[in-house]
DNA sequence: TTCCGGTAAG
DNA sequence: CTTACCGGAA
């Protein structure tokens, strides 16, 4: 065990310390957890888009677009036969952030369609092929729809193996730690339980008590009230920010189809002015990098480019 | 104003 | 390796 020292030595060094460990968690799942529509079923298509909607959106409120989604396009070759734009405009419409995500989960869709002939991979190696799958979607994936994950490692998961058991904030160790405490074969239960801790026990400001934490015993945080977590990168404001201005040009061309550089412009900055620091010239340039990316089309016109979804 | 976070691309 | 990507809630 290569971070042996650095772990607290009940955790994987003593068989019987592990074991108790294992079912101590697994017990406190079963009891209660929260119920979400995705955990009910093992369709694997389902299950990738509660997960690709996850990583960016706090769980309540994927609920409702998860629903809608489904009813629109209830199986992957319903997606892969849509439009692109068509998902692009459903991800705006229902404020899920991050619009290349659709795009690669569209996609992701037309590879498991004209690559794999409909049928999802079922190992987490196969399933990191799809467009936008990193590990963390692969092992998710693998795991809920078919028992048949390695242990996923999310920073709910780090921040628990971090306080719990004195892990090194490095990814190798999280991910050797994480695989060696997941029981063989057990990975749909597991995976959701030690995230449903990292979600509602051991989060930012820790619940251990408030919640029955099952892993107090052995918690290293919990011994010595020390409940630092690891460093997550601060990222920039959103407001006035380059993310919230293609938000902003999606929403406009998801409402109106074809829009010029002076009609779109006004709708994505209240100071927009042609000649101006926020002018053609800039939104050409936002609209050059969404064409980039896919999202956008630019129609070169003798007076003016038009833009609309792609 | 800060928090939240997995993936792709440079 | 770093950086861009989204929007709603706390």
């Amino acid at each position: 065990m290569a971070y042996g020292a650095a772990m607290s030595e009940a955790a994987v060094d003593l068989p019987d310390e592990r074991d108790a460990i294992r079912r101590a968690l697994i017990e406190w799942y079963e009891d209660d957890h929260r119920e979400y529509p995705w955990r009910e079923t093992d369709d694997p298509y389902a299950i990738l888009v509660s997960e690709v909607m996850s990583q960016q959106t706090q769980l309540d409120r994927v609920v409702d677009a998860w629903d809608d989604f489904l009813e629109r396009w209830p199986t992957v070759g319903d997606l892969a036969a849509t439009d692109r734009s068509d998902v692009v405009a459903f991800w705006s419409a229902h404020s899920l952030g991050y619009n290349n995500r659709a795009k690669y989960l569209h996609e992701a869709a037309t590879q498991v369609v004209e690559e794999y002939d409909g049928e999802f991979p079922e190992s987490p190696d196969g399933l990191s092929e799809l467009m936008g799958v990193g590990p963390y979607t692969a092992n998710a994936v693998a795991s809920f729809a078919f028992n048949n994950g390695d242990a996923v490692v999310d920073t709910n998961v780090k921040r628990v193996l971090y306080r719990a058991f004195s892990i090194p904030d490095e990814d190798a160790a999280f991910e050797d730690v994480a695989n060696a405490l997941m029981p063989d074969g057990e990975s749909r239960v597991w995976n959701n339980a030690i995230m449903e801790l990292g979600g509602v026990a051991c989060e930012k400001t820790p619940r251990c008590d408030e919640v029955g934490c099952p892993w107090r015993e052995w918690c290293d945080a919990y011994e010595t009230g020390d409940f630092t977590a690891p460093d997550v990168p601060t990222q920039p404001s959103f407001e006035g920010s380059r993310r919230q201005m293609r938000g902003r040009v999606i929403g406009a061309l998801k409402e109106h189809e074809n829009l010029t550089l002076d009609e779109l412009g006004p709708k994505v900055r209240v100071d927009y002015a042609p000649e101006g620091e926020y002018g053609r010239e800039w939104l050409r340039n936002l609209l050059e990098d969404l064409a980039d990316d896919g999202l956008v089309e630019i129609e070169e016109r003798s007076d003016q480019p038009i833009a609309r979804l792609r």
